[in-house]
DNA sequence: ACAGAAAATGTAAGCGCTTTCATTCTAACC
DNA sequence: GGTTAGAATGAAAGCGCTTACATTTTCTGT
């Protein structure tokens, strides 16, 4: 019973119909050309044979692979997989597969996933962020291969974006911390070497506090990891070396929830003695007491206009928006209120 | 200097360095076959030309693709793209490509994304659970296809397997909730219909404690898909229509953390009012507060020693262990304790 | 300097599929 | 009934790659 590996092809379904692989193939593809009778014949000695065609040797017959590739950073934030499964969806709906590979923030591997992706003949490229190699950009250009960044808009090349100014963004959080009447920040931030968002979010962040005329000092600014355990170990060198702080702007939702763990293993009250934000409002953000004061980003329609805009790059659809836009805004809850008079805090 | 679609082949190459295909193709795979000064021309104008060999064509005439599937219910749980990421590391090692699927919890989408992978080439497959049909676990042993199964030991077709025993596990965490004193518990599982992990833990559970003369009312069992927001459901419907329980028993850290929150949310104190105990120490169930006791189970080493034993198949290595054993122990932390005698219980 | 072995390179077949073109069959028309 | 358009099928080339085998070049030892 055992066969050699990937043994049964178009041939033996072929010979076992008494058909010519011609026919097999047509049944598979364009069923209305071929004849009721042989169509049943065909169908059942595939199903009986187990025939599974070989898609490399189709993709290189055809010149097409059916295939999309997208980059993420990382599958360990929920951020990108959440997106992923949206983008999964979407390509299903056109008859595309997705094959996912991740970069782990380097631009060098995301180069080498690029070469990858390629190799497997995929038509088009969905690329989280901006910070990709140029090298990489440009091989796609002269290639002809549709890519589209998402989560940026400020694209190079003047590619195709899917996605929102991070640094407007932050900026809704930023003010809402402003008008609340913080004037001592700490800055919660990913780490922003390759990595387009995180860097947009600390702009925006310096940007929104210097319109106030509120400079800061750099060592307000701590950069970490997307992990919990960073994250409270960030909020912990923040605060010992600026006790003043009242607020803390975090680039994004894992180190605004570490934030507020270590804050209140800490005997902190969140809010009354310290307001936190986050960025990104994921699930646990809205349930987590305090729930997180965040700015919600509508990762599900970024991706899925991201998918769409891909599938019709690739269908050669003419006056394709250059950017779009996803939905964003302040979620204002429980994380964040009025600045504590100084006089009212009790730290240790 | 656009050129056609993935137009650069190996012909091209070779033209451009004057030799033949075949020594490009040496080049590439065989390098000491080749003299030094062609490799270094022949390398020149790969460079140049931008060329990056077609993978599809290679494993054709291959017949071996370097590829490997992972097929997990999931991407949207830290438990399952962490393992990934690991699965992934250990592939590269060895030189082997991933290509990751998911089903869903959906057997029927998990038999597609098995053909799938077939069609694709992969020389392994790594399936999480023992849930799959038994026609696609058929037709990857009539292939001869290695697999492996992960998270669960019971396979069926006496198949491979890295993972540990569900029942057994959770036994751990029951146990010593019994030692607490707890009597009167509330189940929080996840949905356990195409999900043998979910279902074995449930009766691993019914296990321990039967072994302790506790019968269960079916009333205290309830399902629910692995998000906060079902978990907070789950929990307030347990606690209503059982208002004597005094711990509950996840089948999963996401569920736990869910009861957790809804609990304090009502205003129970954990746990003191109430124990809570979850499955598979995620991140997050060390930083809450309180942290969560829960079974931790050596995920990283579950899903590295699957990808080794998989290239071991590949490489028709012979007596490879039938089930490899992962790393379970019971990790007491803060959300469990002495059962709160009744009158001291200040529930509204 | 030369035979023979070893190293380097080329030729061409074949991997599994699709598709153009040619061929055969069917049915419709006058 | 004889043509012929149209439908159904088959033969074979070609997609980009690897590799067995054939051929050429280079090196050894004497």
């Amino acid at each position: 019973m055992k066969k050699n590996i990937g043994s049964v092809t178009i041939d033996h379904v072929a010979t076992a119909a008494k058909v010519s692989t011609a026919t097999v193939s047509r049944a598979l593809n364009k069923p209305e050309s071929v004849s009721a009778e042989l169509k049943e014949k065909i169908y059942g000695v595939i199903k009986k044979l187990g025939y599974i065609p070989n898609a490399g040797a189709r993709s290189l017959a055809l010149k097409r692979s059916g295939t999309i590739g997208a980059i993420v950073p990382t599958l360990d934030n929920a951020i990108f997989s959440q997106g992923l499964a949206e983008f999964q969806k979407q390509l299903n709906q056109s008859n595309h597969q997705l094959l996912v590979a991740s970069s782990n923030y380097d631009p060098e591997i995301e180069a080498n996933q690029i070469n990858n992706l390629l190799a497997r003949g995929v038509e088009g490229i969905a690329l989280f962020g901006t910070s990709q190699q140029r090298d990489a950009l440009k091989l796609l250009k002269n290639r002809g291969i549709p890519y589209i960044h998402i989560g940026s808009l400020s694209t190079p090349f003047n590619g195709y974006a899917s996605g929102f100014d991070n640094r407007e963004a932050i900026k809704l959080g930023v003010t809402h911390l402003l008008s609340l009447g913080h004037k001592h920040f700490g800055i919660l931030a990913g780490i922003t070497s390759h990595n387009d968002r995180a860097k947009d979010r600390v702009d925006g962040i310096i940007d929104a506090l210097m319109e106030r005329k509120i400079h800061i000092k750099s060592d307000v600014i701590v950069e970490c990891p997307y992990t919990l355990h960073d994250a409270r170990l960030g909020l912990k060198k923040l605060l010992l070396n600026n006790p003043k702080i009242t607020a803390i702007i975090c680039g994004q939702d894992v180190l605004a929830i570490g934030a507020l763990l270590e804050a209140q293993k800490q005997g902190l009250k969140i809010p009354e003695d310290l307001s936190i934000i986050g960025f990104d409002d994921l699930e646990i953000s809205h349930h987590i007491t305090p729930s997180l004061t965040t700015v919600h980003i509508d990762a599900v329609g970024m991706w899925a206009q991201a998918a769409n805009h891909l599938i019709s790059q690739i269908n050669g659809v003419s006056n394709l928006p250059r950017k779009i836009k996803a939905g964003v805004h302040l979620v204002i809850r429980e994380s964040s209120s009025i600045a504590a008079s100084p006089k009212m805090k009790s730290r240790k």
